[in-house]
DNA sequence: CGAGACCTCCACCCTGGGGTGGAGGTCTCG
DNA sequence: CGAGACCTCCACCCCAGGGTGGAGGTCTCG
């Protein structure tokens, strides 16, 4: 029996839910609030396993509530149910948080299937938004691929040094940090340079990023 | 009717599948094939909506076929059906082109719904891949969100400046680029450095990138 | 109007970064 | 063993980059 907290300020929408996730299914509705702040009174006072959130609400909204609840001690996975897709309101409600999201034209079928997993700690993203997310996860994992063929031609000691340079590194840091000559830094970086085709510090450094060589 | 490609060289999946997928629920099981190779003679020879197609096939593998479907006219959308789900092979097949990722432990019904969005043009992913997914999103989609509160502590001007210097420019070059004298670049840089807290160039381009304030 | 923020530019100085041309040591591999 | 790649270090030179201390112009806002 999965527990849930209803969060909408339409009682239409609530209305809808409850027909929808009925204990046949497996659901148990617990509570119901119209806004962030009953939202965390509820959760204060009852046992739940999985809060369902509107994001446009009166009070406190959806984005700011998903962080509230985040902040919980043993919070529950938020599941956002909303009806508008804009890429800010997906960006803010994850970064909040959210561990699933699911548009409200989403079939019923579709929806129990959503809160099933992310009952179980897993994520949910509506297929509708689905290819956005993937869109940044490509770009974000083709970086980090270029960044091996980079690695491999330059040697073991360059790339040691590379790193340190990328992160902001003076040579003499890098001299410090790797236990040799400032001489010696000057060598490894001017090969860098020529093997990268980068004219100074600060393209190597701007090289070193767009392939991913480093954190940032 | 959604018309379907089988790529997996074991005939007990295939099987499965072929079970799974019935007409009944609108699917029709166009062609299977054994490998790579046999997958693309196939998609020359019939009309497909989707590829289900496994990824470690001896001869040519799932990746690289995906990537092969991908450069077809008219390509159909390939759904990645596998036992694993290491992060390598995430990463490579949805580099590749993947519109979907799911797992062989998946239900039949999920499986369905996964082929049925992703016949929309759609794209799915199983529910414990997403997860790993969405943390690189949120990392990705925070550091944007933190370009926007460092872009506005500098002023107009110290951002155009700070915009070309993190993409490797000289003071000279900023200067051209922007008709000014080098003397003005020099003093942009300079508050630049103090408002950042940067020690030098190389200190602010890391800033920058790290913040999202390039394309990098 | 006066204060303050911003953009523009100047002169001076000094250090660190980068280019050139080496040298000696280890290690691997044909 | 000899060739070649790599790591280490040196001396010398030059200059772009960065720090300091200004100055004059525009624009906004109380």
């Amino acid at each position: 029996m999965i527990r849930l907290l209803l969060v909408d300020d339409q009682e239409l929408v609530r209305a809808g839910l409850r027909h929808v996730l009925t204990p046949d299914d497996g659901f148990e509705i617990v509570a119901e609030a119209r806004d962030g702040a009953e939202a965390l009174e509820q959760l204060g006072r009852n046992t739940i396993d999985v809060v369902l959130m509107d994001i446009r609400m009166r009070g406190m909204d959806g984005v700011e509530a998903t962080r509230c609840v985040g902040e919980l001690p043993d919070a529950p996975p938020v599941l956002i149910l909303t009806t508008f897709d804009d890429d800010d309101v997906l960006v803010s409600v994850l970064e909040a948080g959210a561990a699933g999201f699911a548009l409200k034209e989403t079939s019923a079928d579709d929806l129990i299937r959503a809160v099933e997993v992310v009952a179980r700690g897993g994520a949910w993203l509506d297929p509708v938004v689905t290819p956005r997310v993937l869109d940044v996860y490509r770009a974000q994992a083709s970086a980090q691929r270029a960044a091996a063929v980079a690695l491999d031609q330059l040697t073991a000691r360059e790339n040691d040094v590379l790193r340190l340079m990328a992160s902001g590194a003076s040579n003499g840091e890098i001299a410090e940090a790797l236990f040799v000559s400032v001489a010696t830094v000057k060598t490894h970086v001017g090969s860098i340079f020529s093997k990268l085709g980068a004219r100074d510090r600060a393209a190597a450094i701007v090289h070193a990023h767009r392939h991913g060589l480093v954190d940032g």
